[in-house]
DNA sequence: CTCTATTGCGCAATCA
DNA sequence: GTGATTGCGCAATAGA
């Protein structure tokens, strides 16, 4: 049961959301917002102002009533709709972390690789102007002009250590 | 498993609250149908083991009266919290998953740079050990100019360094 | 149109 | 006792 807990205070209220709350006794609602079930009979909306095709049926199910068979049936169904919904989401959710921790040992297995990389290059660098340095005393020439002597200084880079110390 | 419950339609129209929603989609409230709630779903049961069992006929506190003022208020509070909670999860979970595309991205950086450190690590080697071969073949080359070890003409890649990102 | 999947919401139990 | 979580059921809707 571990729990992370971040407070990320997103504060109260979303999106369009309005929320006139709590007056203990203001107006009435038409409609219990809470707790009840109202037989929803739905108005018989007659198709006639402009609506067409539509077939008289006048309750959009019979089985709308609690106590048909069918209306329990189909209950019953969607609550393990839910319920299998609501588990695969949950399973995502734990995947999705699971993944975060993982990526998140790569990345540091990545960056490792990069600072031996590095290192490594750096070394390599260092030893190859050593060389040329070398190099360069031994075969320097007599006569300056376009003696191949300097050939392999090119441009000295001295950023070579670029020393990754961020 | 199955739970048949019986609905009491005792709607007290009384609740303090309004909510409205600005729904992406049609929100159709045909009678003020979108605050249906479900019937008193669960029932402690006997505890069984043992003290008391639970008098079908009394109350623990007088609060459980819906039509409770003390009743109500709680509940209401409950509801913010649960949306309130709710919101965060989901935002908790967007947010890992954001988290997740972030470290396949820098996942994708460092395994191109490494590529590439790689890369000019391999060319600084190969370098090196051309240059071996000519010390052991040769100590002292004829001419620097165009011969088979020129290694000078190597256009050290000095792309590396100043890259520092993140 | 039927059927499942998803989503928002309220309730109640439980946790902290 | 209060807010925060969580499991669950209902209804509306999106999706197939």
């Amino acid at each position: 049961m571990n729990k992370q807990l971040q407070h990320k205070i997103s504060n109260t209220d979303q999106n369009g959301v309005s929320v006139i709350q709590s007056q203990p006794h203001s107006a009435l609602n038409p409609a219990g917002a809470a707790g009840l079930q109202q037989v929803p009979q739905l108005v018989p909306v007659s198709p006639g102002g402009g609506g067409k095709a539509t077939p008289p049926s006048k309750m959009k199910k019979a089985s709308m009533d609690k106590d048909s068979d069918e209306y329990r049936q189909r209950r019953e169904r969607n609550n393990l709709a839910v319920k299998k919904s609501r588990m695969r989401s949950k399973q995502k959710a734990q995947d999705t972390q699971q993944r975060v921790n993982e990526l998140k040992e790569e990345n540091e297995r990545l960056e490792a690789k990069i600072k031996l990389l590095s290192k490594e290059l750096s070394v390599l660098k260092d030893l190859f102007l050593e060389h040329a340095h070398n190099l360069a005393d031994n075969v320097q020439p007599p006569a300056s002009g376009g003696g191949p002597g300097d050939l392999c200084n090119n441009n000295n880079n001295n950023n070579s250590s670029s020393n990754s110390s961020q």
